[in-house]
DNA sequence: CTCCATATTTGTCTAGGACAAGTTAGAATT
DNA sequence: AATTCTAACTTGTCCTAGACAAATATGGAG
């Protein structure tokens, strides 16, 4: 990024890459002593020094970990070895989406203006689908594809994360006011609790959801993203939720999320139903007692309609 | 919150307590080493199990420390010391805002909805208080305030975390609404980005400051929250930003944030400017070379002004 | 009352071992 | 050939206990 500087190049250390790459420092130190990489630099008080590139492609590695590729096999890895990697998961996934290729079609121009960091128009656009669509369409039928695009083109390094972070920030903005102008029903049912875990960061998927369910007459309770477990059993003992809807991405490990549902499942009433959408692998190779799993936007209104036929009459 | 269940008490695993209360592991254990306190139990495997009260015991302690106090004067203390401290923290904060007295009881009301989860009410209030006092108004007299408040409210135990939640969402929706109102000049300046680092959550002074930053004429950049350094860099260059503006809670420990804005300084052209604002303490304690604190939202304009003063011309 | 030197506090880092839960691969059965 | 079961391997997390640097407090001198 900075060839010509004079400054000594920056370093990083654990906990900093702890941050960026989200592995913890446990990993790292156990790779470092199992794979052979990373293999940092030590400073004065022999801590580990991390150079930027060894982080760069922690990142990558990361990425295709999300992809669902194993530690062991791709963490010693060289750098070329895993821009073919990458190259690969770009081929399968262009073909597995055959069917969708007018989709495609149709999420290029925003990718483009994404990777432009054209926010302006990006918006704009946006913006301008939302009208000419319909609410439900623009969600289905645009912004869940899109918002999935994106997050596969972060994985094969296509888009940086500030450029991700712009695309959320900007459709947040457009669904925020989207869903004020869906006037919520005074006293509806089911009253749906929206959250996510406190690793998951990522929130659009509970704006996409809150849109749905408020057009289905469903009473939302959004708490917004990273509410604490116990934290949300508390929320549905005191706004007394029907449901529980809870939104993934591949960034938060199979492993923690499993957990973390266990605990709260253990925690809630049983008429309580918790809901479980999103990217996220786990959802379809687990199976997850007391658990709903929606594996996709369109399955929301059947639930809803499920629900209502079961307890709706309290 | 369970007493009646005959099921066995609800326990947690060490990476369920950082979760739950944002104490790490590594200080967890030097904490049991040198205070004493948390003393879990071991499970089949010598993994610590800690009981719900002790967890309990360390949000609270985890609230104090926020509020300013030391870890070695509260850590061994019995929960009912800590409640006196709650209590006295709450006496030293109503004296603090004496010459605001009028300011507090236009809070009352809207404190009142959230600490009853009435979220229909303090959106509508919230809104009314908008279209009333406008926006510059209702963002410095009642929103900034409000959302002190809260966190004051939340130290001292009066409001859990998921109100706090419930509080957060709702008024991002007013605030997002709000800001589309403001209709974007085309290409203004100076360019401001604004994010947080990755640790730290909360994003609504960004909003608060988004809107006052749209009607002083600039061009805002927001990323939303938790953006890693690196990436913020990366930002900066490609999007051309003149100014990066960070929001801190006192969730963030002064510590990290201090690397982070010292490695985010080294990373960023001399010309672009930093800003730091929040409620965070270590913005007042601390010299920060190279970056801006804004004390209050009040000092936004003056400083845009200064900026345009100097750099305005380019 | 202010400033500086010394003492204490405190979070983070280190090493390398251990283990349980999850996953793969191979064998045995249908 | 497909399915199920078992054994081997992977992998992340947790463990202990010591060390250190940076931040903070304390006490003495100006």
């Amino acid at each position: 990024m900075n060839d010509r500087s004079g400054a000594p190049a920056p370093t990083f250390s654990i906990a900093a890459v702890e941050r960026d790459t989200g592995l913890s420092k446990d990993t790292l130190r156990v790779w470092e002593r199992r794979y052979g990489f990373p293999q940092p630099g030590r400073d004065g008080a022999g801590d580990r020094v991390y150079p930027a590139d060894q982080v760069e492609r922690l990142r990558s590695i990361r990425r295709l970990m999300d992809a669902g590729h194993r530690p062991g096999r791709i963490v010693g890895l060289e750098p070329d070895a895993l821009r073919a990697l990458q190259e690969e998961e770009r081929t399968v996934q262009a073909t597995a989406s055959v069917p969708g290729r007018d989709a495609g079609d149709v999420l290029a121009p925003f990718l483009d203006l994404v990777a432009r960091h054209d926010v302006q128009n990006l918006r704009g656009q946006l913006q301008q689908a939302f009208l000419r669509m319909g609410l439900v369409d623009f969600v289905t039928l645009l912004v869940a594809p899109l918002t999935t695009a994106v997050g596969e083109a972060w994985v094969q390094g296509r888009i940086q994360v500030f450029e991700e972070h712009l695309y959320t920030e900007c459709l947040t903005g457009v669904l925020r006011n989207a869903i004020v102008e869906v006037a919520p029903p005074a006293a509806a049912s089911p009253r749906v609790l929206l959250t996510t875990f406190p690793q998951e960061a990522h929130g659009l998927g509970l704006l996409m959801v809150e849109t749905l369910l408020a057009l289905e007459g469903c009473h939302c309770l959004p708490l917004g993203p990273q509410t604490p477990v116990a934290d949300i059993a508390r929320a549905v003992q005191a706004c007394r939720a029907d449901i529980v809807a809870l939104s993934f991405t591949p960034v938060m490990g199979g492993q923690a999320a499993l957990a973390s549902l266990r605990e709260l499942r253990q925690r809630l009433p049983p008429q309580v139903v918790i809901w479980a959408g999103g990217r996220a692998p786990f959802l379809r190779t687990h199976k997850l007692p007391g658990v709903t799993v929606l594996p996709t936007l369109g399955a929301l209104p059947e639930q809803v309609a499920d629900w209502r036929a079961k307890f709706g009459n309290r």
